[in-house]
DNA sequence: ACCTGAACACCGTTCAAGT
DNA sequence: ACCTGAACACCGTTCAAGT
């Protein structure tokens, strides 16, 4: 059944299992002092600063040291992406709602803090300690509702997806996207300004009227938190049809 | 009001506005060439295969020319993120629900066709002709129900977002994914049973739970079509009963 | 077994020079 | 005005060599 896959070594090491040396002088680093490393660099400068020798330098080695331990410079940012996230809010005696609510606030805020993610956190399925465990809470939260198990994944899903397309909107439009620092685009102000000389209202009749009207208009209009819980409470609402759809369902027996 | 702003060149370009030159040689490219190129590439090698050398080369000059249509290789990401974008569906006539399923599935299934965007299409706010065409067309569909501009917007982005998340599982669960490409990981059976393997069901006890159940085996239980669908109804659900409610606000004035 | 150092192929970007 | 060619600083990754 489970049968045993051979796994990328840096998934093993995410897992805290060394491949058990002896033999030779003791390592002088490892995946975690890594993987640290890299991610204060990310931190202070952005992800273009994180280079394999910059990592390296910080950690006290070589360039080519750190092979040992990722199999190459994506497996670093995989491993960035798994230690860089904290322990998950406890869901026990919240009901639902409250706690996929929290879930996503809170995964928001990580990326709000680390913004490097958001390219990162894309591509890569999670794999690593951490972020799985984010995934178990949530299912666990779910539990009992009358959804099947790969609905709740489906749940995580959009909800994960959520609080990436939130942040990636508020870092665009809070200003601080690299691509329009110099151009005088620098916040929803400019944005909606640049818009508005842009488009012709023939072509773009319904765009034209809200910007005109202002809807990109002053910060809080636009990727505030009302916004995020504003789409967040559209997905809550839904999960909440759901559940409501699979209870009746259950009445009659269903699937 | 709408003060002139100056923009990037690339962007101007993009909206088919030449810097109107008339001295010198012919230019013997413009940006769609370039753009095109870049596409053709990227659509064939990945966005790995697309370097300034390997578009220029394409394209039939140095690497070196392409800096006089685009800053930077990040520009160029940018405007091929806009080109590559059809026309979108037409609202009138449809429902609104129907539209928003049908623009949601669309722009999905560029997204599938070209997943080199994945990465891209996060951290750039449309800006292109093409892509704020289709914001257009969504803002239009959901005219008259009693929502206001910035509402709209936020329903937008969380369409666009889901299209993305989707994708970005699609990818990763149905093989293909570079970093699991040759470690025995290549597809959701592969993904569930090393889960399994990694898994301590104490520390993991609802994820567990559903890895044993089976929830990620087979490649029909995991980001196909019908679980598009599902989360796509969520969003949809939760746009209905925000509509619902702003009707009822409406009878009584509302804000 | 762990790390270093030299080397390789490639990258984005600059700038002066040609036409 | 448009494009070329040389040059620069840097990048990820390899591999043989040291301890």
């Amino acid at each position: 059944m489970t049968q045993e896959r051979s796994l990328p070594p840096v998934v093993e090491r995410m897992w805290g299992r060394e491949p058990v040396p002896r033999r030779g002088p003791r390592p002088r680093i490892d995946l975690p002092a890594i993987a640290s490393a890299a991610i204060e660099i990310a931190d202070a400068e952005g992800l273009p600063g994180v280079s394999m020798a910059s990592v390296a330098s910080r950690v006290g080695v070589a360039a080519t040291a750190l092979y040992r331990y990722v199999g190459s410079k994506e497996e670093l940012l995989t491993a960035m992406a798994d230690f860089v996230v904290p322990e998950p809010p406890e869901p026990a005696g919240r009901p639902w709602r409250d706690y996929l609510a929290l879930w996503a606030r809170a995964q928001r805020d990580i990326l709000l803090e680390h913004r490097w993610l958001l390219p990162i956190a894309r591509l890569t399925p999670p794999l690593g300690p951490r972020r799985l465990l984010w995934l178990d809470r949530l299912l666990a939260a779910l539990d009992g509702m009358g959804l099947d198990e790969g609905e709740k994944i489906n749940v995580a899903s959009s909800l994960a997806g959520y609080a990436l397309t939130d942040v990636a909107l508020v870092t665009t439009a809070g200003g601080g996207d690299a691509q329009f620092e110099d151009t005088g685009i620098d916040g929803a102000d400019a944005y909606g300004e640049v818009l508005a000389g842009l488009l012709d209202p023939r072509t773009y009749p319904a765009l034209s009227a809200a910007v005109r009207g202002g809807a990109l208009r002053g910060a809080e209009g636009w990727a505030d938190d009302d916004d995020f819980r504003f789409g967040l409470e559209l997905l809550l609402d839904g999960v909440e049809a759901l559940i409501a759809r699979r209870a009746s369902e259950g009445e009659v027996g269903g699937k």
